[in-house]
DNA sequence: GATGAATGAGTGTTCATTCAT
DNA sequence: AATGAATGAACACTCATTCAT
């Protein structure tokens, strides 16, 4: 059973939609625009989604039923704090990496209550991934390999934070580290970037090892 | 001298704009909306502007004059570089957090070529930053207090980052912590999210003291 | 023989139709709404009619053939010509209130060429009923009972203008005279406004009797 | 003072957008329709009375104002109740004939609340004609020129029913009758029609003098 | 015979901008 | 210097109708 009720039509249009919400955002994309890249009528998508408000809904939605995760194998494998630690914030960056444009839709069309729609299902992943990951954290500290001092809270701003503000001005760090095109962008997320920022996590979290 | 050419209608209308354009996006924002917020009539803004788009330039431009920054002195006191990258961390933070509209606004209009205007005196500033942190970094690892593995670009991006992902889902987060309304929020910011920040950058950069 | 050419399920869309233009007008009301209350197809009203003009002459067709009257026994029996005129001025009020409905859409949309379909069986019988009473009132004047002076062709529209402006203006008369639902508005048409059309018309045609 | 906000731009536009409704309805009208009839930009509806509606209103309002009555004049001079009666019928003839326009687009789009805007004024004035012409009646029936057992309430539509009938009917009758051009039926009305509503109305209330 | 999908034209309205003053 | 009036283009959306099945 599908976690949406969109069709093929329905979704190539989503897709396409969700793609120049977040490059021109929601008010900068005009309906003409989405009919045109998806090589529709016009009229389809008043036909398919009832408004362009409720063509943002069905985005979130769309998105929201992809984004339910199976994190816990990452979590229950018999492997060490900082090891699961490492594995999640890995999931985490690839996550939200993989699934930019949407991120970029909520936080520029959904900030400030600019915009009132149910975010329920959104927000209850973002909860549920919180809580895994406060699972480790504390799973760590018992095991006394973690300090007991930390924000938990603050991790996760930390993690993606730091990815998305890398992300939001990558052209500018792209000329202050001299990345040459989207391919190096791209190789430097996966593998510096990532490196940092487990890096930042695991020094904040964990007792210095000598 | 000043660093813009505006007088005191145009800051007028510079303001207001900056709010409406943080609030509601640039294209969510019409002229009518801002000449009725700032109670001038609507042709006032091409006439004092030129253009709508101008006036965004405008607002980058008056902000990016005021961001002009003197840090120096923080960095120039014979303080240890440890207090000085606090200081520092705290001047950032405080910094976009008092110029949040406009931070909102270069990232979401200006993210991925969706409009081209002259970030350069922004971007400069940046730069700028950037430098000074360098500088405080280079001069505590020479000082072997900080380590030598430590990829400094990233440093801003974990440092503004975190506060902005904060920033931007003080919503859920604000319900996830328990603060009940935006005087606590703002309270929270300036203890224990500049907390947070400032020891997620020094456990990473400096050798743990026992 | 059926006087119209419409099957079953063609008659339940006309009379659906025929209400909604009537509370509604034509052009407010879309053929998905008339599709939506009578529980079919949007297509089918295309299919079934060929168009919504089409549809309309439809309407007028089905009630033209339903118009069709046999008033003769009214004027044939051996009573006096002025039971005959109050016989036939109950024969008509009652008549235009069972089918207010197309009387309303035909004054509303036929009125000066707006529209141009085919009212000739519409007005035919027009022409019939006002020849039948012509007769009554003639056979009156020739017995010595009725006024010579009569304006005949203005009776009708005395008759029927008198009961449609009421009916029009309902509202404003129900406050007037105190009428509290639409079963003493009902009521009123029946008894009141009947009596007052009858005592008009015949306080004109006949000589006073003291 | 005037008695209504419009300036000379928006009555062409009233004026213009009057006759399209009262000859295609509301619905049948488009703002680009009344634009180019009245040589104006499409946006200046919008930018002079708000919305399509609005303009529907303003007319309402507009001829409200035009129609405030100087009939005491008719009504206090010393001359017979059947007198004063006949003046009042023939001012109420040419009142609605004159602004058969706006009594057209009231009995259309104000039927059954298919519309809702405030008539309040166009109704009290209708309220003040009816106390007027009762008035005049009880006055006569006082000095026993009048008979006593009239319905009152109904001889405004008897006598407005008559002409609106006629001239919702004007082509059917035009044949039937004769009248050749709009020339002969304007002579007709104010001739023949009035004539005739005049006898309707005093036959019904004076006593027959022989 | 009957219908869901799809379309192009048209709807009322708002837009940023310009113009006359 | 400053503004109310005005404009053409664009907006999201609905329309009656058609078409493939």
């Amino acid at each position: 059973m599908a976690l949406h009720p969109f069709n093929d039509k329905q979704i190539g249009i989503l897709e396409v939609a969700e793609k120049l919400f977040a490059e021109k955002g929601f008010d900068g994309t005009s309906v003409r625009d989405i009919a045109k890249s998806a090589q529709i009528n016009v009229a389809m998508i008043s036909y398919y989604f009832g408004s362009k408000e409720k063509l943002l809904e069905g985005i979130v939605l769309y998105r929201s039923a992809n984004l339910k995760l199976q994190m816990e194998s990452i979590t229950n494998q018999s492997i060490s704090p900082v090891e699961k630690l490492e594995n999640l914030i890995e999931f985490f960056v690839h996550l939200v990496h993989k699934n930019k444009c949407i991120y970029q839709i909520i936080n520029t069309e959904f900030n400030s209550q600019k915009r009132e729609i149910d975010l329920e299902l959104f927000n209850s992943t973002k909860k549920n991934n919180y809580l895994i990951l406060e699972k480790v954290i504390k799973e760590g500290q018992e095991k006394g390999i973690f300090k007991k001092e930390v924000n938990i809270p603050m991790l996760v701003p930390t993690i993606l934070g730091t990815y998305f503000y890398f992300s939001n001005n990558h052209v500018f760090y792209s000329e202050l580290i001299g990345l040459k095109n989207e391919l190096e962008v791209e190789h430097y997320i996966h593998n510096d970037l990532l490196h940092h920022i487990k890096q930042v996590i695991k020094s904040l979290v964990t007792h210095e090892t000598a």
